[in-house]
DNA sequence: TATGAATGAGTATTCATTCAT
DNA sequence: GATGAATGAATACTCATTCAT
């Protein structure tokens, strides 16, 4: 999904970028074995032997493993807060641009940074960490119920409690990052058409008027 | 269920039956230390300790620290299981079936084995356990794909992926472990309410009058 | 010089005699190792293989390496406290009390403990550590001062800078715990002999009068 | 001696001096830093960070952390060895050649290379180097006892064991700078004028009138 | 049944040292 | 001369697990 997986053997280049590039790795590496065998499972040992690198190097990119996690889960989150601004100025309505948010979402939830993003529990952090993680999901939280209500407030959204909403659709977002694998035969895009489908129309049928009077 | 936090103070009863309280009792205080603090941030000495107890005693009860989580897991699932056969027995339509569910899965999740059932990962079992449990969650995702094409047969429900559907649905109602507290304002029942609106209804404003009054 | 090297080859006793016993002989091999190495170039595995015993056992009987090297100090110290209590009660006039601690002072700092009592440096030690050793080691100094001024007061002594006088008294003697090794040629006893000898009477010859009006 | 806080800010000057100039700050650096911190506790990091230098210039002027410790012993003990030679050459009796040499130690022991000097232990050293500085410390110890011995022979001193009267001084000028910081209300002087006003008249007052004045 | 004691295996982190540029 | 980058070696500390009592 993100190419360069060693700079250590890729030479070009000035330093600065060099540099760069090589933190870049270490996150990425780090990412992925996060998300493959979680945060205690990975001993900075194995990122290092992913990289070809001896242990104390990583420790020239990164000054923890803590802050590697952290590193981790700020470069998912970038890309969220892309999707979050991007959204906002996608569509008309409010509802359009929920819409545009929720494909958005699902393409930064399969990117090599979703666990790392969605998992990354403060129980793992200092509390310091933690309450910058907290915060920060916190965020997102709000463009969603944002979203929501500016769709209720131009009529193309219609729910009682815009709050629970929008847990009910990041949980079912987030969610996705415990099932998806790259190898999954749907992509992210056509998850989000799916969900999409099933967000907006709902369950229940919607020809002619709702089925009866008991609704469910 | 919440209650026995230490047999080891309540004497009485005949043996396998305090076995088997004592047993229920580390189960539990661990499905609560899991849930606070993490899997790999719980020692067994913590256990112990909530317990008071000393760490070895646990190995009387339960033979492996992976085996307490799995233990964990299996007690949350009994409720999930307990909740589909009572849904599936509940409603007429799928639909109603469904919404069923969806109440008692709510209440499921946020018990105390909330978080271990949807939490515990394969990461932190071995491969033997985690093969396992993913078993027995898919057999709960089974369950609501069935739901979904009865409902879709009898025509109470009408979407287009009853997988993506189904995972959806699984993820907004696993992800309140992530966001759920006991002293939430929120009970599960109310929770499930909001859910179901949502997801029955869709976001988008219903044509004519939206099914009004209590949906569920 | 002190004999338990090792209680777990020692079987007999109850429970917490021998768990005391394995404590004292844990902090005896630390302060024997810290004064033959230094405290930094002695590893826990140093210590642990002097005892014949593993890392984490240490762990059982102290939580710290500081905490090791704290309780050496205590245990040195202690020695030094009895003898200010000691020497206190020990003669009429301030100088006969005075070298009274000297005989035992000297005794205490050729003793096991000596080196850590001696060198257990701030830096060594968290700010906290560091600081209650400070507090201790003070109030030794002003022992003896406090002595220094009642032989003043008692016209059993005859300096004009008493903190000065304590300083150069306790440098002498803490210097002992540099070179004296426990084959040295002299006891330490016969150590504060010659100490008090030179304290005593000062470098000029006494007979007569002073040597000279410009006495040096 | 204090000034050169870092000679690559200052550029003059001819090849050879330069590097001198930077050695001698690297030194400086170094014994500043370990009478702060400690050998142990100060990592070549510290010191490069002091002089606004990175790391592998270090070993541009110095081969070795122990050469740096050694150095600074050797700066140290050039300033002691100066001493003595002044001291030997200072006045006419032994005790009066005494006098000044305990003045001119107590200056050098409160300089920035005192520390090091006094506590560079042959622990922090490779054996080799252990030993070269045990034979010079062993230096000065006898060029006190030669002295002692000298004010014996000519009768301006009276002591039963030179060694041990030896042993005594220089703990107790040594120890100084375990207290002594530079913001202290004593002169490096001063300190020496209240020690020889002790070694030499002793604690004990003496018969007639003692011997008034400034004694030294 | 319960516990005190002990341990093996593992892990994050630090640091002096080297070397190509 | 100076530095960025890399590493080998070491070390404190934790914890699940076992076992004699």
């Amino acid at each position: 999904m993100t190419r360069p997986s060693s700079p250590w053997r890729v030479p070009p280049g000035d330093r600065a970028r060099q540099h760069e590039l090589k933190r870049d790795a270490v996150i990425l590496t780090a990412a992925r074995a996060f998300r493959e065998r979680g945060y205690h499972n990975t001993s900075l040992d194995d990122i290092a032997a992913a990289l070809h690198v001896t242990k104390p190097t990583l420790y020239y990119y990164v000054s923890n493993k803590e802050q590697m996690l952290f590193a981790c889960f700020e470069e998912g989150l970038a890309r969220l807060t892309v999707a979050c601004d991007e959204a906002r100025a996608a569509g008309a309505s409010g509802r359009e641009r929920l819409v545009a948010l929720v494909h958005r979402y699902a393409l930064a939830i399969t990117s090599d940074f979703g666990w790392c993003m969605v998992r990354a529990e403060d129980q793992d952090l200092s509390p310091a960490m933690g309450a910058r993680i907290k915060a920060l999901k916190s965020g997102i939280d709000q463009e969603i119920r944002a979203l929501i209500r500016a769709g209720i407030a131009d009529g193309s959204i219609a729910v009682r409690d815009p709050k629970m909403a929008a847990f009910a659709l990041a949980g079912a977002l987030n969610w996705i990052s415990h099932w998806y694998r790259d190898d999954a035969s749907l992509s992210a895009g056509a998850i989000a058409e799916r969900f999409v489908d099933l967000f907006v129309n709902g369950l229940a049928p919607r020809t002619r008027q709702a089925p009866s009077g008991k609704s469910t």
